[in-house]
DNA sequence: AGCATAATGCTAAAAAATCAGCAGGAGGCG
DNA sequence: CGCCTCCTGCTGATTTTTTAGCATTATGCT
């Protein structure tokens, strides 16, 4: 439920964050699409650390911010949405969509590495 | 990019049509968290009927709503969306993710038609 | 020292999203 | 008919989001 209900910006700030761990205002304003200005991205991270989504740290003179919740539940928590709201919590619909999406540029190692988890899951059930 | 974008309630109504596929107003109004009134969701629809999101047609005396994008289009641009905002682009990570929040409702069957579909994969990789 | 650069703290305005209200039309039913 | 219910069309207000500006402090360099 965490990046679900944030606003645009708002979320847009997070993702970078969770792709690139921990980051400096001029840092993530460069990743921004559309960027606004510098006062604008700061505005943005100071509402997000009242709401308890971000913490900041000094770093070589200046912030550094990041998530407040770990990445690894950030996603899954993100999945689990997107495999709720929109594929009508079918796992399976999810896999198909993805190897879709990724097919071209999937190796069969990772391929393997994927049969390898649903495997390793399997025994697991059992 | 289509989900992506979009404010909190107007992905909310968005899921909604996705879910459900094609409602009229009181519907939409009823499966909504926290649902305002009556006309706020009207207001909302008429906004994403400006913005190109959902169309409208009548029918039984009222109008229903559904989305002009069709649902495997969306469907894969959330989850490709999802993979190179929060998972590096790893096909594998969000697997992971999936199954790590999926496994205790997973059953053999379900773990089967995935195994194929990673086979399949491979057979055209190849 | 003097100046440019790059931060922060604080503030407030502009834009967008969200919400609600009222008038009017059509159907159902006593 | 007269009344109630459910819907639409239209409009405006409130709240949140998004943006920018200015003062100040610290650093590095000439």
């Amino acid at each position: 439920m965490a990046l679900a209900g944030l606003s645009r910006r708002e979320r847009q700030i997070m993702e970078i964050l969770y792709r690139r761990g921990k980051l400096p205002v001029s840092a993530i304003r460069e990743e921004m699409q559309d960027a606004p200005s510098y006062s604008a991205v700061r505005s943005l991270l100071r509402v997000l650390e009242e709401k308890g989504h971000v913490k900041h740290q000094a770093e070589d003179l200046k912030y550094v911010y990041m998530p407040v919740v770990h990445a690894d539940k950030a996603r899954r928590s993100a999945v689990k949405h997107l495999m709720t709201t929109l594929f009508g919590d079918s796992p399976e619909q999810v896999v198909a969509a993805l190897l879709d999406v990724a097919s071209k540029r999937l190796t069969r190692e990772e391929l393997d590495r994927m049969a390898a988890m649903i495997e390793k899951a399997r025994q697991e059930e059992k």
